[in-house]
DNA sequence: TCTCCTTCTACTCCATCTGAGCATAACCCT
DNA sequence: AGGGTTATGCTCAGATGGAGTAGAAGGAGA
């Protein structure tokens, strides 16, 4: 930095771009140890807007045309950034595709989502990792604390956000739990070795943004149909129900499933059949674009979670 | 501009204060012709956060210590700054405050909210903005279009998000009606002077960034107690049912309202009452933390929206 | 071929929630 | 005292959502 010049600002971009690969949510990494977010930085001149200047890093990144992209959130802490003497904001986007188009050349990689957040995943039940080490860790985090009123306040934070004592599990607070896990220093950012709770960390405070896109995307699901931008343009049922599980982290009935998203004027049969899944061969369905004029949230509905009341 | 060097970025920080008089939704405005939102700009080496940034721009414009703060939206087009040689990014905020503070000096103003979305008022019925002049004009841009396709593209935007043949009027999509009146030409930004459609321009395109303000608030009344933020720390049940309805621009059924916001939780009555309010004195309420630890999602439930289906 | 296993699909049951209306209470004003 | 206003309690029907039972239709293996 030059003295006696103001501090410059470096705006950048990063995607948290997600896919469904049969069960398994993905997320699309770059580099390595630790790996991260596909992003770059805007170029003042050249872009004409923020989404585009997303788009073009990372078709430059990882050779993928990215569809559906929404904005997440923009960070801007004065520590954050890699460099000295310049002040990164960073514009933080979610992205969905649909699985296959795995990227070669670039370094560019698919990785589990759940590695980076394995307490997030109760498909098979509560996750091994919740019980083993993250609440234990967290309990003597309250348990650490030198007043009764903040041990207090810790208490209740760690009962909201991961459900203790009759609380229900939310799952769409995983930013929230995220940043509790950071606060009680139970996680290490920017790739430091790993703290007493798992999952693989992530360059910078990526993690950090990948934890508010599942929330967001978590969310996303219930009023609006963004499943499927993860989806080809038919599919079974079962799949789309997989799909749905896979990135809410809970599984759901399948009776009532299909009964909400066909009821619900969500899909419609084309005819066909597949005979692949296994047993019983599955109508093929595909999303009924109608819906959008005749409900005005029309989502797949997550369980445990009335609209208010 | 510097020959030579780069285009410099710029972050700007905007505010969408919002309060709630008696029976009217506020917005805080500066300047005057047209006028704007509480703006200033990040200092890159003084300000550690963004949101500190704002809070010291608007205690300077205003002389408001801002509480309820939250991030809306970044909005980095290449043409929307008001100088040339810079790039300009805007961050912006959504705040919440109790009413009261008038700000005295300063030249900050309380403005009614919807004297810039005049369409967006259904407390009285159908606003009379909307029939006279905003749905003639629309169905006017659906007729322009050359092609049959695009025509019909048109129809269904318009039929979507202004409730058109039968679907269903949503509270919550205030952005996108914005969006799609700007788009059909019928509202002009930067305080250029009124197009067919009624309501008070804002500088800049401050005006949009208050109509997401307004749609991200009135969803999230929904799911999350936000409205206790624009409310004293105890208040009457109709005190509370005027402020939701002020924000969502609906009415509510009250008998409805208060079994909903009561055997939900989400109040619990002091044991006072105020018999200010003109018929019977009302019973006095505070906001119930423990909703919180109980529930995943509370908060007002607007009509017509069910969670999901 | 017959049996078992798997997935898909159709229904039923019931608790809860939501929308709407009826009725009454308790204050003010004229 | 009567009428107007706001507050409050209660009922009822229809919609919604969670959970279970049962049968259909394929494949794998004995």
């Amino acid at each position: 930095m030059i003295p006696g010049m103001a501090t410059p600002v470096v705006l950048g971009l990063s995607a948290v771009i997600v896919a469904v690969t049969g069960e398994e949510p993905r997320l699309l990494t770059v580099g390595t140890s630790p790996v991260g977010l596909p992003s770059g930085q805007l170029d003042p001149e050249g872009d004409r807007t923020l989404e585009r200047a997303l788009r073009r890093w990372v078709r430059e990144q990882t050779g993928i045309d990215l569809g559906y992209v929404e904005q997440l959130y923009s960070l801007g802490d004065r520590d954050r950034g890699p460099h000295q003497g310049e002040r990164l904001v960073t514009v933080a986007y979610l992205a969905l595709v649909r699985e296959g188009p795995v990227p070669v050349q670039s370094g560019a990689r698919w990785r589990d989502f759940y590695s980076f957040f394995p307490w997030e995943d109760f498909r098979e039940g509560p996750p091994p990792a919740l019980g083993s080490a993250v609440v234990p860790a967290l309990e003597g985090w309250v348990a650490g604390a030198a007043e009764g009123a903040v041990g207090e306040a810790r208490r209740e934070r760690v009962q909201i956000m991961f459900g203790r004592r009759g609380s229900p599990w939310d799952v769409e607070r995983v930013l929230e739990r995220y940043e509790l896990l950071f606060e009680a220093g139970l996680i290490s950012e920017a790739g430091a070795p790993d703290g007493p709770v798992p999952g693989e960390p992530m360059a910078l405070d990526h993690r950090r943004i990948a934890a508010q896109a599942l929330g967001r995307l978590r969310g996303k699901l219930r009023y609006r149909p963004v499943v499927f931008e993860l989806l080809p343009p038919t599919f079974t049922l079962g799949r789309l129900q997989r799909v749905v599980e896979a990135l809410s982290g809970v599984r759901l009935h399948s009776q009532n499933f299909r009964r909400l998203v066909g009821k619900g004027g969500l899909v419609e049969p084309t005819g066909e059949v597949d005979a692949s899944t296994g047993g019983r061969p599955a109508a093929v369905y595909r999303f009924r674009r109608e819906v959008l004029r005749e409900r005005p949230a029309p989502g797949v509905g997550l369980p445990g979670m009335r609209t208010s009341g």
